[in-house]
DNA sequence: GCATGCACTTACCTTGAGGTAATCTTCACC
DNA sequence: GGTGAAGATTACCTCAAGGTAAGTGCATGC
């Protein structure tokens, strides 16, 4: 808790001094915060964490994403270096996508964040309401 | 260190049971999602993570916003319970802008997600290039 | 009396993320 | 020899996020 509030408190004050001189555009977090913000890219790590998963079986899992958002996203994870793909010579081939030792990382903030997601959502969703029903 | 991995493994497990149902869709998480992935909110957050700020003074900090999407993501942040909005009666109207009790709470989650995206990035950034040079 | 700053609002337009649907190849099963 | 699954690719289309530009009302400074 007291360690958590120092490494905010931390950042804080990084981003400010990358503020204070007008540069907080073309930054690497904005760069990583377009990946976790698009669609399908968090869900698909999320997915992986448990274990390597093959194509169909992703698809299963997390059924509302096209097939072809399933493949785009899947190379462009595959580019980040946060998801392998591994090709087995069986017949017919068999696809396997896991986690890198770099996507795996991702997942402790990622959770950190998520169960913030999960502990606050009521909190937010009151405040909506009470937003959208003020006179 | 311990305790990080520990709480991504518990996050894991809940995930997977989620997955599990095939429910990963329309959950909480996918709601703040959005939210993070839109291209401005986290950073609007941010920059009040230092301090009450008036609406020139963000846009001054933040460049690159139009006015028109500086008053859309305020606007949604407060909704959102995690800007609060304070108008002084002065002439002219001064308008303060500040991070709830809410809002404050992102900023742990959401530093760890930034020093992550700081550590790794070069990494990442190594990835893609040897992703777009493989013969 | 003209420009400038503050805090917006509105109308219009562009771009690209993502969806839909069809197609492909190879194999196994019946 | 027809069907279906696995693992994609491709063409086409839609929609909304976000950008541009202009305008508004009020006040101070030159």
């Amino acid at each position: 808790m007291q360690n958590d509030l120092e490494t905010a408190a931390t950042f804080v004050q990084r981003w400010s001094e990358a503020a204070a001189g007008g540069n907080t555009a073309r930054c690497t977090v904005r760069n990583i915060l377009d990946k976790i913000g698009d669609k399908w890219s968090m869900l698909l790590v999320m997915t992986l964490a448990t274990g390597a998963k093959r194509f169909n079986e992703l698809h299963r899992q997390v059924p509302d994403i096209s097939q072809k958002m399933l493949t785009q996203t899947l190379r462009d994870l595959q580019r980040d270096g946060l998801v392998a793909r591994q090709v087995f010579d069986t017949q017919p081939p068999a696809v396997e996508y896991r986690l890198t030792g770099l996507g795996q990382s991702l997942i402790v903030p990622l959770g950190f964040l998520i169960n913030w997601a999960d502990e606050h959502f009521s909190r937010i969703d009151a405040a909506r309401i009470a937003y959208d029903t003020r006179d």
